[in-house]
RNA sequence: GGGCCCAUAGCUCAGGCUGGUAGAGCACCGGACUUUUAAUCCGUUGGCCGAAGGUUCAAAUCCUUCUGGGCUCACCA
């Protein structure tokens, strides 16, 4: 693809002019002070005095930048600077520079990075600026940046070319800060309550810790397949059994399915477990960690999700999912034409089955009626009801624990101990999305051995989602994991949120994308070299 | 994978219905200008109209296919 074109010509040449010139268009010799310009940023132009009355004995600052924007006049003009977040204005003019120094300024455009040495004072527009005593070139650039206006607006662009989007588009940047912040949140959260943050591998060999479809790799040495980790949890609890209590990892899990605003091929999770806890230990954590998140972030308790408001005040609301699929089944009844289940028709498999059937609800959505075909017995049955009426249903102006998931669709669970039917696990939802899942672990490896054999069963049934039967993680079971309850939180989607964003692509740096330029090299699964 | 929409200058967009050889703003280039905030004024330059076929005397425009993207549905416990 030939990008060459005549502006990019242009750069080249002036960039050749300052080389002519005895200068160097990439230096790396002069320092900027992040500290002055953070001082600059933040002086007063109130309590600053014009240009004619800088004194020779008023602080120096060492300034610079990428340019953001430049007015040029015959022989003096204002570049803004920016680096890291301040921004600082720069007076040049001929008479304090010098002929030569101003000549080799007027090579520079908007995108470029310089540097000054100079007094601050109040222009006549009241805003600060610093004059130029000293002036350098750091950096030209050979492209342009997208007009200052309208910047980046297409969004393939925008992916594409992060590192313009981030330059250009106002609050792109801020996200990615944010992002950071919350890592590091959670992180000092969990280190203070004496977790153990650990890293596990990501080439795995059993498929396990979720329901997912993996990718495939290879390696070369031991000839053996391997798959990229849909999860770390099977890991995660191993380590428990080794004694290491209270463990965590962020990091990144990989599931081959579809792209969408609310999926990556590669997202990152947060996944921790702690001995001697239960799912209800973990409610409480959950309410205290994310409230306080939010409210570091925000100021209070609150935000705004895409124009709904959401209160993290705690307590918050439970709801089993029997009651959830109850009510969204009520609300999507009035929504699209049928009649709300009666009160407990959905507590047996007889009852769910005669529901569906009177209602015809196999008619009402397509999807529903796809996964309606696989499922079997009442567990499946009511999650599968949840699922599609009630997930999207649920009270969106405040956080909701969704508890008592039944054990058919939670394979690493510990059953209830009144009813074996149920688990003792909760997934947290903000505006419907999924935001983490929890339970308390299933320790019992004789029970964990025949919940893998159901996985087994359900495969044959043509349920391409399953997890393999991890013979090893029943033998560390054997060996003993204490009372333990373990959590994940999707980073991405947390983030997401706190940031208002409705894409998960606008809270991944690089998302995934078709290469650029149409059909790429197809590579069998064996690497070639090596 | 299905449906809808988009692709024109470096960037943001007109033009398309109704076919007649390509337009604007910003940026860039040249000139004027020693306090700008999207600086201003004057003058230029810049395009295989995403790709390939087709219809036509003639295609940015109509048709088909392809490529890339967006939204959405499905899939994602």
């Amino acid at each position: 693809m030939d990008d060459e074109n005549r502006l990019i010509a242009q750069r080249k040449q002036k960039i050749q002019a300052i080389r002519d010139a005895g200068l160097n268009p990439y230096a790396n010799d002069f320092e900027v002070r992040l500290e002055d310009m953070q001082a600059v940023d933040g002086l007063d132009p109130e309590a600053l005095g014009g240009e004619a009355d800088v004194g020779d004995d008023a602080p120096e600052y060492r300034i610079g930048g990428r340019v953001m924007s430049l007015a040029k006049f015959g022989k003096a003009a204002f570049a803004l600077v920016r680096h890291l977040g301040h921004e600082v204005q720069i007076y040049l003019k001929r008479d304090l520079l010098g002929d030569e120094t101003f000549k080799a300024f007027k090579k520079i455009e908007r995108g470029d990075f310089v540097a000054a040495v100079g007094h601050a004072f109040v222009t006549r527009q009241g805003k600060v600026a610093v004059r130029a005593q000293e002036f350098r070139i750091l950096t030209m650039a050979v492209r342009s940046l997208p007009e200052k206006w309208h910047g980046l607006k297409d969004p393939e662009l925008r992916y594409r070319q992060r590192y313009v989007d981030l330059v250009t588009t106002p609050g792109v940047a801020d996200v990615f800060r944010t992002r950071a912040r919350v890592v590091s949140h959670l992180r000092r959260y969990l280190d203070e309550r004496h977790f153990v943050e650990v890293e596990t591998p990501m080439l795995h060999t059993v498929v396990g810790g979720a329901a997912a479809k993996p990718f495939l790799s290879h390696h070369n040495a031991l000839d053996l397949d391997i798959k990229l980790r849909i999860a770390p949890e099977l890991y995660l609890k191993r380590l428990v059994v080794g004694g290491l209590d209270r463990v965590y990892e962020i990091g990144r899990c990989f599931r081959n399915e579809g792209l969408s605003r609310m999926h990556n091929p590669e997202f990152t999770m947060l996944e921790f477990y702690m001995g001697y806890a239960n799912y209800e230990t973990l409610m409480a954590l959950t309410e205290d960690l994310i409230s306080e998140l939010v409210t570091e972030l925000k100021g209070e308790p609150k935000l705004t999700y895409q124009d709904q408001p959401v209160d993290f005040t705690t307590p918050w609301p439970r709801l089993t999912v029997a009651e959830a699929a109850h009510a969204g089944l009520t609300l999507a009844a009035g929504e699209l034409g049928f009649t709300a289940p009666a009160e407990a028709e959905l507590d047996t498999e007889e009852g769910l089955w005669a529901y569906v059937d009177r209602e015809k609800l196999t008619d009402k959505d397509e999807g529903f009626a796809e996964v309606w075909k696989s499922t079997k017995g009442w567990g499946e049955q009511l999650a599968a009801l949840f699922e599609f009426f009630g997930e999207e249903r649920l009270p969106a102006d405040r956080p909701v624990f969704v508890v008592d998931y039944p054990s058919a669709v939670s394979p690493l669970s510990r059953r209830k101990d009144e009813n074996p039917e149920l688990v003792d696990r909760f997934e947290l939802f903000v505006c419907g999305r999924e935001i983490a899942n929890a339970f308390s672990e299933l320790n019992d490896p004789e029970d964990q051995r025949q919940r893998f054999k159901a996985q087994l069963e359900a495969k044959q049934r043509g349920n391409d989602e399953t997890m393999d039967y991890d013979e090893d993680y029943c033998r560390a079971l054997e060996v003993g994991m204490p009372p333990t309850a373990g959590e994940g939180i999707g980073i991405d989607r947390l983030t997401m949120l706190l940031c208002d964003q409705a894409s998960i692509r606008d809270v991944i740096l690089f998302p995934l994308l078709r290469p650029e330029g149409g059909t790429a090299p197809k590579t069998a699964g064996k690497d070639k070299e090596a």
